[in-house]
DNA sequence: CTCCCCACCTGACATCTGTCATGGGGTTCT
DNA sequence: AGAACCCCATGACAGATGTCAGGTGGGGAG
């Protein structure tokens, strides 16, 4: 019987699928979380064989949850589900050390397979996300040009970003300047649109 | 027995919640839709006494597919079901003849009984999102203003927008400014924020 | 009928942004 | 040591944006 952790944000949804792996002979859901900070509190408690993190939650997100969560259990198998896969997150996740990667538009037979294949000490990724990534390739952003571009994102002015990432106006206009041209993007927005349709910010 | 119309964009969470509501003594779910355009297609071949309809899909969203079933099946009761209920979303829901507005954080059994009481009649709405929605009140923007922000929400210079309005760009920048202290806010990016935040937009 | 709000426009101004040139200090690789 | 990066900065300029003042015309409320 293969030991299972939950995670949702969503309550409805975590309940039906629970239902739903519930139904597989060899597979039992033995906690539920609705946060990444839970995932973390319950895997303290108690041990599991696979977990199943959605990737967006509230606070602490799937990636980071199965951070810890490996390092609290390192045998722990880690299947990430999510809505809208960007191929940025798909690699942070691996390198986290996520063993599975699925958009939640997949089968429950391929969920319950995958649980299992990553039981086995296998991994599995979605071939269209994979395929996606594989195609947008690296970030071309160097590490300040991604800070400068997340804090742009949500369309704060030069001198509230200046300020945010203890630069000079000057020098956030530049490294938006080089993010705009790297991305070949119109302007900032719609670079930092780019990048986080990417996952590179 | 109450026949089911289910959709929802995400297979795993469709099937999920299929399963789910048919553990339900007096409830079957006859037909699943994966976009808007498929629950208008189902809905010209088979009749239903309740739809459950996911608020984001692909193409046409839950309301619009709404005002649609229920031009095709007037006697259909219609129950939204959102991720992150804005509150425009649900007066635009309301005013569609939707029954029912949930957010997926309910449980399984508010699910039921929303689908039982909808169908005998009711309605039913989330409190806190009906609470959020009486607390924003009616958008202040003007339609016109309305259009204009939400051509600016994806960072489009004036030029463009004008051009997609047909509006002079002196215009454009007129009703954005006028968008932005109405709604308080320090930029236009602040401004399509804060409406899209509330629905207005 | 008058008043007010809305849709649309023009023009002018200060400020903000995007882009370019240029430079110094640091690391890493050859 | 030199080349090739990255990080950080300054200054300057065109163009975009935000704001204000003002004008036309239409429709609904009083």
């Amino acid at each position: 019987m293969i030991r299972l952790l939950l995670a949702d944000d969503e309550h409805l949804i975590r309940t039906a699928l629970a239902q739903l792996l519930e139904l597989e002979e060899d597979l039992t859901v033995v906690a539920q979380a609705a946060s990444g900070d839970e995932v973390v509190a319950v895997a303290r408690a108690e041990s599991f064989d696979v977990a199943v993190l959605d990737l967006q939650m509230p606070g602490r997100d799937g990636i980071s949850a199965a951070t810890e969560l490996l390092r609290l259990q390192p045998g722990c198998a880690v299947v990430i589900v999510t809505g809208h896969g960007r191929p940025g997150h798909l690699k942070r996740a691996l390198s986290a050390g996520v063993r599975g990667f699925l958009p939640k538009t997949t089968s429950a037979a391929t969920l319950a397979s995958v649980v299992r294949s990553v039981h086995a000490g296998g991994r599995y990724v979605d071939p269209e996300l994979s395929a996606e990534a594989i195609a947008a390739g690296d970030s071309p952003l160097t590490p300040r040009e991604a800070d400068v571009l997340e804090l742009a994102a949500d369309g704060a002015p030069v001198d509230e970003i200046a300020r945010r990432a203890s630069l000079s106006p000057g020098t956030v206009r530049n490294y938006l300047s080089s993010a705009v041209t790297k991305l070949d993007a119109a302007n900032r927005h719609d670079a930092a649109a780019t990048a986080r349709r990417l996952g590179w910010i």
